[in-house]
DNA sequence: GAGCACTGC
């Protein structure tokens, strides 16, 4: 029904001026508008810098620096205020000295790649005076970087080592000012859970430090409510200091982009179905507009398959239409090689359209799109406290959202986006920015984080989003039955210390010490690896048969834990092979991944004084040591009364898969992808709960129940009693 | 007999 649907050039567009101010696709002039080197084939890597939007900007930038703590510097992406800003400072001496610019990036890869850019334009040796650290990576010297670009989470942990971030104080030999900076994309401070942490954490340490300046990075919309932030917290300050201290309020400082116009197109009416909306809105792109590629945003791997069965449908039904066409889906479980097809360029005369998840939102940038069509949708992590479960939603994008899709049609040469949802929805209904991850997620490793970093009043805690009270209790409480936290919520020594330096769910730490009298370190650490990762199969869909054989060939009794350390066995048997994996429909990237998790563990270990030790063969040891982690989530199968009336039958009819937490009574059911699935042993514990149409236990293991009191006796004491969070 | 948005230590 494609009439049911706008048409793209059948109504005139427009472009939204918005009331926020938020969409700021600013048209360059042609001379800033390139990033390609080439096009300035003869120009220095100085006048190149200078070329960028950001450089009118250094004066001003290095001004607010020296006589503010915070400055803001709100712009698009494109602006070079990554790879610029620091250098600028750089140039102006803060890093004099042995003082360090410390610069964070969300990603691992933005942290690589600016790093190695900045190093190339300084004409420096990347890992000296510019250096970057990630996991499993520190490319780094200590007596020359002057510029290191980290990650959130490396910089978390760093705080929790040192929480004044004292190693980078400089004291200079007139005994004044010691200075450093920390740069923060601030949409990752008010959307996700760790680096919201860090811009609060960064804020206290201001506190102490006050000539700590931290400079934040933003989109448009959040920089007014992250400087009321800064500013509020600090107001019950006291008396303003003496004069050379910077100015507490923030400076705000916008600079424009480089992206071009981006002409956005509204529906009509709403549509009801937003994948048949798609393919129609494509396929009349495709036959209307210019070249350019496509780029579409939905929700999940369903739909993308969706709309390319439906787009392949339709576009054979009418031959003209679909010459040319390229389709590529996108999303992160796809392999590599399939992923890697959305970067090769686009053959002359051809039109790729690339149908992604929000991976291509921000994780991921495709050169040559022109149009972009945007679901309105994506996939959301929500968190339950009451049942415990995490779910994962389709739910409306945000504002902030649907800015960033416009924007990716803007990166080389004027676009437009088509919007699968009104004019009048995006602009009095849809939610400027979303609902804050730290609202939405579990709190565990949230919450043992704070406290390994001195931070002990938790619910009065200065959150620029304050979780939900249920949540925090929930995570104070698994917490405590862990024996991390004592019963004044402080941590305990060593264990709560211990379970904090592990860099992995509080639940997974417990696992691995325990494993330590009980002799099986070097097992746990394996298991623990897998759990952390998504999965160590390979997808299963057209080869879900194969996949269950393959399983089977490592399936043990005990269930999923140990099914895990035969894989692992195997593929180390194999040479770490990516045949082997082939074979055996194993993820190798995922493998690979193991490897290294396990690696950095067992250093944890060794640091935490944990004996590395392989309990050879001896299985019992390794399921208590699981079970001294995961004693929270053990359920017990239901059985029937039918298994007194009719005893003889009881195998087949005395039960019906169905089973029942021991904390709080809720029906659950073993993963069809669980190697217990069908076997429905009477007493497991799970690694997790994903909750469709069933509540599913995802990664169970088979126990004898007298292991839980044994593991957890004040627990399982407490639990006679009427349990307040259960109902 | 089901289904996995996305980061990060």
């Amino acid at each position: 029904m494609p009439q049911q649907f706008w048409k793209p050039g059948t109504d005139k567009p427009r472009i939204l001026e918005d009331e926020e101010g938020g969409v700021v696709f600013f048209a360059p002039s042609l001379s800033s508008a390139s990033s390609s080197s080439s096009r300035f084939g003869y120009a220095s890597i100085g006048s190149q810098r200078q070329r960028l939007p950001v450089y009118k900007y250094r004066t001003a930038i290095l001004y607010l620096v020296e006589t503010h703590a915070t400055t803001i510097i709100v712009g698009e992406t494109g602006s070079g205020k990554t790879t610029q800003i620091p250098q600028y400072l750089k140039e102006a001496g803060w890093a004099d000295g042995g003082r360090v610019i410390a610069c964070t990036q969300p990603r691992r890869l933005a942290v690589q790649s600016v790093a190695s850019r900045v190093a190339e334009e300084m004409d420096v040796k990347l890992g000296e005076e510019v250096g970057y650290t990630i996991r499993f990576e520190d490319v780094t010297n200590p007596a020359a970087t002057m510029i290191k670009f980290l990650t959130d989470g490396v910089l978390l942990r760093e705080i929790m080592d040192d929480p004044l971030l004292t190693k980078y104080r400089y004291v200079d030999s007139f005994g004044s000012k010691n200075l450093e900076l920390i740069w923060k994309k601030l949409e990752m401070v008010l959307f996700c859970v760790f680096p919201g942490m860090v811009a609060d954490l960064l804020e206290h340490i201001q506190r102490r430090r006050p000539e700590l300046r931290l400079i934040i990075s933003s989109a448009t919309i959040e920089a007014k409510s992250m400087s009321d932030f800064f500013q509020t917290s600090k107001k019950h300050r006291g008396p303003e200091d003496h004069e050379f201290v910077p100015r507490k309020v923030p400076a705000v400082l916008s600079v424009e982009g480089r992206g071009f116009n981006v002409q956005i197109h509204y529906v009509v009416e709403p549509v009801s179905d937003y994948v048949q909306a798609t393919v129609s809105t494509v396929l009349s792109i495709h036959d209307q507009e210019p070249a350019g590629d496509i780029l579409v945003f939905l929700t999940g791997q369903d739909d993308i398959d969706a709309a390319i069965q439906l787009l392949a449908e339709e576009a054979h039904a009418s031959r003209k239409i679909s010459s040319g066409l390229i389709v590529l889906p996108l999303y992160s479980s796809l392999p590599r090689a399939e992923q890697d097809l959305v970067f090769s360029p686009t053959p002359r005369g051809k039109r790729k359209v690339v149908i992604s998840t929000n991976i291509a939102e921000t994780s991921l940038t495709l050169e040559g799109v022109v149009y972009v069509v945007d679901s309105g949708f994506s996939k959301q992590q929500f968190y339950n406290p009451i049942s415990d479960i995490e779910n994962l939603v389709v739910a409306p994008i945000s504002k902030a959202s649907a800015r960033q899709r416009a924007g990716r049609a803007g990166r080389v040469r004027p676009g437009k986006c088509y919007r699968l949802y009104t004019e009048e929805y995006f602009v009095n209904e849809m939610s400027s920015v979303g609902i804050p991850e730290m609202q939405r997620s579990k709190l565990v490793s949230c919450v043992i984080q704070l406290k390994a970093l001195g931070i002990d009043n938790i619910l009065g805690f200065d959150w620029p989003a304050s979780p939900p009270p249920e949540a925090m209790i929930r995570a104070l409480e698994v917490l405590y039955s862990l024996g991390v936290l004592d019963d004044d919520a402080k941590l305990t020594s060593p264990v709560g210390f211990q379970a904090a330096e592990i860099p992995l769910d509080p639940m997974i730490s417990k696992m691995i010490l325990s494993s330590n009298q009980l002799g099986c370190s070097e097992e746990i650490i394996t298991i623990a690896a897998i759990l952390s990762i998504q999965s160590i199969w390979v997808s299963g869909k057209g080869v879900q048969k194969e996949l269950d054989e393959a399983k089977l060939r490592f399936a043990a009794a005990e269930g999923d834990h140990v099914t895990f350390l035969n894989v692992y066995k195997g593929f180390l048997q194999s040479g770490k092979s990516s045949q082997w994996c082939h074979k055996n429909y194993m993820n190798y990237q995922a493998m690979k991944k193991v490897i290294e998790i396990r690696e950095q563990l067992r250093r944890t270990a060794l640091r935490l004084g944990i004996v590395l030790r392989s309990c050879e063969g001896d299985i019992l040891a390794v399921r208590k040591a699981v079970t001294a982690g995961f004693f929270a989530n053990a359920s017990r199968l239901e059985v029937s009364d039918l298994i007194f009336l009719f005893p003889a039958r009881l195998e087949a009819f005395s039960h019906n898969g169905m089973y029942k937490t021991v904390r709080g009574s809720q029906e659950v059911y073993i993963h069809p992808s669980s190697v217990l699935f069908r076997v429905n042993p009477k007493w497991v514990i799970y690694h997790s709960l994903v909750s469709t149409d069933r509540q599913y236990m995802r990664n169970a293991m088979t126990i004898d129940p007298s292991w839980l009191t044994e593991a957890a006796p004040h627990f399982f004491q407490n639990l006679r009693r009427p349990d307040p969070i259960a109902h």
